[in-house]
DNA sequence: CGCCCCGCTTACCCGCAGGTTAGCAGCCGG
DNA sequence: CCGGCTGCTAACCTGCGGGTAAGCGGGGCG
């Protein structure tokens, strides 16, 4: 698989797992879905992601601005306002998403199919 | 995203948690390119797999026998022999993980590119 | 009989993601 | 001055994935 050798199986690896921890995560794809859909403000990702934690917000935007994800941004007022906003390059985990999202649809038709049985 | 809209986007999240949960894990890719490239008993997995342990294993098998990527046939002997082979339907993962993989290398190289200056 | 191989299972431990609660500095409105 | 909102951080706990070690029933072998 993946080219027919072994040996890149194993060397892909690090990739896979790489492209993994970003979309993984329980919290990461719904503050990205957030952004998109227009949400930049602190308290407003939080109130709109219902079930996160503040904290957890706090860490997910941090490791996504680490992946060049989004853009923080501080507007010192007075008051200080902080913004994140999805960056373009965010766009191009689309396309990954959508192939999980659809393999895990036809997935689990197959299960609820052949499972019940 | 996902469709320009939000609530699709939200009722896509089970099947995308559902396609992560499979793929997910240190050892399941592993186990179905060990599969794949021709190896069937346990031990003889145990042993393509270096790091893996007979419970994880065990464990791994039984989950993605569940999901249908893989059959598990008793011989009975004397002695008992198990194989187990990776199923068809398991190649339907390739486009996913080639996506994943190659996110996963270009991603790689951005950081590398513009994260040490 | 003694020993190893196979295919597991059991019991125990550990690290880490993530949840819960609390608190804090800065600003504002009343 | 009091209370509330914003954008966080700190301290604590829990669950779960996974690692480690050991063992066990069945069989083959010398």
């Amino acid at each position: 698989m993946l080219e027919h050798s072994n040996t890149h199986c194993i060397a892909a690896m690090p990739f896979l797992r790489n492209a993994m921890a970003i979309i993984n995560g329980k919290w990461k794809l719904p503050i990205l879905m957030a952004l998109r859909s227009g949400v930049r403000r602190f308290r407003d990702l939080e109130r709109s992601i219902p079930g996160i934690s503040s904290k957890v917000l706090a860490k997910e935007l941090k490791d996504l601005e680490a992946q060049q994800l989004l853009k923080r941004t501080v507007h010192p007022g007075p008051p200080v306002a902080v913004d994140y906003e999805a960056l373009p390059y965010a766009e191009t985990l689309d396309p990954v998403i959508f192939m999980l999202r659809d393999w895990g649809m036809q997935h689990q038709q197959r299960l609820d199919e052949t499972g019940p049985q």
